[in-house]
DNA sequence: TTCGAATGTTAGTTATTACTAACATACATA
DNA sequence: TATGTATGTTAGTAATAACTAACATTCGAA
């Protein structure tokens, strides 16, 4: 294979994981791969032994576990609404990233849920941080005192809810405006 | 059948929403709806006919559309918090009903985007309601003004977001909890 | 007791689908 | 030119699952 070019691995895999995302794991054929990433259905069990190899490549490949800590810290300002908004769209970035395998992970949470692990490491992450941020803020008398990881939850929540909902046809700039408005009354909320 | 007890159908649509719930529509099979029920494959091929039927009526079952404004405007107090509380209440407890019909919505929202209209009828409704309530309280000088259906918006996306979180990392109080806590957040933010 | 409706049982059919085997071809490079 | 590698093609297997048909059984009610 030429170096240069897209392999046909990557070719299946991002058709995969698009199909798997939009029909769910179980209702995609290997013939729906195949045609989609413009191969035979040989050389998609040449490349991945079975369904199965499918999905857990095409996850592999397209789930960015990132280590968040240093890219947040750095960025903090310490001013809650500056902050807030860094962080929601910290977020938004990283789950627009793994947006499919969110997805399947959600679809598939009963059937194969070693994914959602791999899904909520970013998350995850991403609250521990925002609580460890709200306590500093707390200390230094920014914020008003109260269950830091209870707000942390609920920042956390207002954005995987808007994650979920949004349609693939909502753009970046509705994303902006909500991430605008949710942030100003979050920071006013949270304000001492 | 007899009037006392619950019907074979109900037994059987029962357990196939739980079902398609847990592993989706395509992976159940309707030996596996049978077995659950406790009937053999026939009867449920007699009462539905097809898988697709017993979905279908399951679904029709099971989704309960409610007309909230009566409900809801009586319950009005014209204080922020309590009636933010309340509203995030009626929203969950409306929710849970529908839980395993909003978790396939999801599922099979491009397979089936039927069901999506169905599952979105009550949250729908109660965002116009909190629309409409936000534009009063602005006009009685009460909340700060605003984008009312942007602050409607980040409510209700909050709310689904923790409906939607089987996610531990985040959803780690219970439902009391973060109502109460997110409640007083975003009263908080909203006050003028 | 007898009748009928609901259910069970069994033995299929048909379509689909993951997956295999064997052979053919295109093509880059040594 | 020769060779190997990736891919295509074709035919097929085995398992599964939706769905059907035909007959048997249970059981409450007339």
């Amino acid at each position: 294979m030429k170096q240069e070019e897209l392999g046909t691995s990557d070719k299946i895999l991002s058709e995969a994981i698009e199909l798997f995302h939009h029909k769910g794991f179980k209702s995609v054929t290997m013939k729906e791969i195949a045609a989609a990433a413009a191969v035979s259905e040989m050389t998609v069990f040449r490349h991945f032994e079975t369904k199965l190899g499918v999905l857990e490549a095409a996850i592999r490949k397209y789930s960015y576990i990132q280590p968040m800590k240093k890219l947040f810290e750095e960025q903090i300002v310490w001013d809650l609404y500056e902050d807030l908004k860094m962080f929601a769209k910290t977020y938004h970035e990283s789950m627009s990233r793994n947006k499919a395998i969110s997805f399947i992970a959600i679809q598939e949470r009963n059937n194969m849920p070693w994914i959602t692990e791999l899904a909520e490491h970013n998350p995850g992450q991403l609250k521990e941080l925002l609580t460890r941020y709200f306590q500093d803020m707390q200390a230094q008398g920014k914020m008003v005192a109260a269950d830091s990881a209870g707000q942390a939850t609920a920042f956390m929540t207002l954005n995987f809810g808007y994650f979920m909902s949004c349609n693939p046809s909502i753009k970046s700039t509705d994303t902006d405006a909500f991430i605008e408005n949710s942030v100003q009354t979050f920071a006013r909320g949270l304000r001492p």
